[in-house]
DNA sequence: GGCACAACCGGGGAAAACCCCTATTCGGGT
DNA sequence: ACCCGAATAGGGGTTTTCCCCGGTTGTGCC
């Protein structure tokens, strides 16, 4: 029997590392690249084609809902298990709408994730138990929420341009790291400026993080 | 020679694992507890009395800052490495302050964090290299910076002047709304902006959010 | 085939932000 | 009395954002 071909991404290098050695030790596994942000990991996924993606959610210049869904659009066949923080509803249903398989927070033992993996490779949808019990019932077949009005009415490539204006960057560094023109990033914003009738950085800021486009760990102590 | 005796805290059970199985590969260490907060680890810490303790930043019940300081008043033989996904000087400070002897961010490499323990069990001071540049100057030999977080760094008017551009104001309207100069206004904001080290509006914004300076009711939940 | 729309790229220009600098006034601390 | 920091204001400069305008290409839809 072949081995199941595992791509890995999440931003932090340590915690990507820890996750690499509990993949390792599962059986059948071979872990055929790793991405440090969610644009490597599309393009790592194009390249290699895995059957599995364990992937981060939150990840700086794509993060892991996009990256979900720009990954199921080139390579259906692959299936995506994501790792969060979070148990809101929210985002198990962005992720599971992007074409997640699975949603697993971070506070679920070793063994869940074995279960995990084991369970969207037989095609099977898994949530995490913390999770799975007031969501399932919302949003699987229910009513169709209405985040949808906002955020989706940005293209994928507007979301993408707007979390990187929300983490700081400058057109050119966008341009850059696009690998496009900076005109080109230009027009992306003014457009999703335009539908958003926000018109300055500011407001780009704040209705990122409001939508849970980029993370905000306060400071609480 | 004798085993490094570790005790590791995390929140996240799947993040635990991974770094347990980093610092299993490390020679010579020997993990003696786990906690999945920062309550246990205290707890755990008072009873084992380890060497190191490798702990989160952030966990729920006791953030690492505060069971840092309870564990090096109870422990004072040990040494705390902090793990963090954080770079702002606010959490180096505080954690440093509490009477950790390292700070790591998470995106480090494995290697880091082996050179990390290496250095704090030689009784030295570790900080990311990401983190070091701007925090080691500032606050660990030169002027002893104010107490508490970088907040109180700022006077008054640069906070209102902060809270105002957090919230999408143009210099021209701030001034106009403080009855100053617009040339005063870039004046504050330049000098806060020196201050906390951050240039761009997009960063000052998130600055604003992450101490509550302005409120984001998210929309997800 | 036509249509809408997304993604791409460019010119040109006004406004704002950002970065140096100096300078005055006023109050608090040693 | 003296110095320092905060607040005020300005000069003069570069860079970035923001707003118009124009275009090509490709894709999905009716």
């Amino acid at each position: 029997m072949s081995l199941i071909r595992v791509l890995l991404a999440d931003d932090h290098a340590l915690v990507l590392a820890g996750i690499r050695a509990l993949v390792e030790e599962t059986e059948g596994t071979q872990i055929v690249a790793e991405a440090n942000n969610g644009r490597d990991a599309v393009a790592l996924a194009k390249k290699h084609k895995p059957d599995l993606v364990i992937m981060d959610i939150s990840m700086k210049e794509l993060n892991g809902i996009e990256a979900t869904a720009q990954i199921m659009a080139d390579v259906p066949s692959t299936r995506i298990l994501i790792l969060s923080m979070h148990t809101t509803e929210d985002f198990v249903r962005r992720a599971i709408k992007a074409g997640a398989s699975g949603y697993l927070v971070k506070d679920s033992a070793p063994l869940d994730l074995k279960m995990a993996i084991a369970a969207v490779l037989r095609d099977e949808i898994y949530l995490s138990p913390r999770v799975s019990r007031h969501v399932v019932s919302g949003f699987l077949h229910g009513k169709p929420h209405q985040d949808e009005s906002t955020m989706d009415a940005l293209t994928a490539r507007q979301r993408e341009i707007l979390q990187m204006i929300a983490e700081g960057k400058s057109t050119k560094e966008i341009a850059y790291q696009l690998n496009v023109s900076v005109k080109t990033v230009e027009t992306h914003r003014a457009a999703l400026m335009e539908r958003l009738d926000i018109h300055d950085i500011a407001g780009l800021v704040l209705y990122a993080v409001r939508h849970g486009l980029i993370s905000v760990d306060r400071a609480d102590p």
